[in-house]
DNA sequence: GTTGACTCCGTACCTAAGTACGGCGGCTAC
DNA sequence: GTAGCCGCCGTACTTAGGTACGGAGTCAAC
């Protein structure tokens, strides 16, 4: 088990750049390790790698960094209930409910003007720009 | 017919911001009018209100700016062929189905997730964390 | 003839999630 | 003992689509 890492070795082991470690670092996801009082570079511990992985995993589905920083506030909270992790990702999916209903329209009114357009080469009878020209 | 407007009533008629409409110039979507060349200021024609309602339009179904100006080149231009403004709403739906299938995707894991969270004030067993801590 | 609303112009700022750069200094291997 | 990679740190830049600001000039109404 590599415990110790440099945070390039971290990063690699993250699978992400070693930007975006710090980035996170400066954001508060991550916290980051104490330089050595003997001076020389930080480690970092396996634990940063999962928590980066978390994020990126939390990152998959959707959520934001503000509210993975939530979630890792309630995951570092022992006192904190299942449930409320379970709010977080109920939100989270009617957002994307609301996104897919809203890109589903958008999916309709596109077949519909390609379905319409005579796709000859008179512009001017252009069902297509016509259909956008009258939306608002 | 108001045909000749200040910047100001143009951007009320088109139901954006005076900013907007500054910003669409310097992006090239529309044309400046010219500066008076007695001084004073520029007056806008209704056709450019027409043309920021199109860009509206064309937004509210996804197209980007980018796309847009390659709308407005073809619309502009009289040699062009409905086809080619059909061949960019199909490319535009593809991104649209792409995007709506990994929304759905991520839907689902929502869903299961959720399902699957006892919903308790124990923390350590939810499964909700323990899900996005095995994406990767 | 002045007040107040508006235009003009350049520039800076906003969100989100990073990425890139530059200078410095340490760490490691040959 | 030195070449060259790596870490550290602050800052600036990126994309997309705007929004905001500040100072100067102008226009219209009272």
């Amino acid at each position: 088990m590599m415990n110790d890492m440099t945070i390039g070795q971290a990063a690699r082991a993250a699978g992400v750049n070693v930007e975006t470690v710090r980035y996170y670092e400066r954001r508060g996801l991550i916290t980051q390790p104490p330089t050595p009082p003997k001076g020389g570079f930080r480690r970092y511990a396996a634990s940063t790698v999962r928590c980066i992985r978390f994020i990126k995993g939390a990152q998959a589905i959707g959520f934001s960094l503000a509210e993975i920083s939530e979630l890792l506030s309630l995951k570092a909270h022992p006192k904190a209930s299942c449930r409320d992790v379970q709010r977080l990702a109920e939100l989270r999916r009617v957002e994307v409910q609301d996104r897919l209903e809203q890109l589903q329209r958008i999916a309709d009114i596109l077949d519909t003007i390609i379905d319409a357009c005579p796709g000859n080469e008179n512009l001017s009878a252009c069902s297509i720009l016509e259909a956008i020209e009258r939306d608002d």
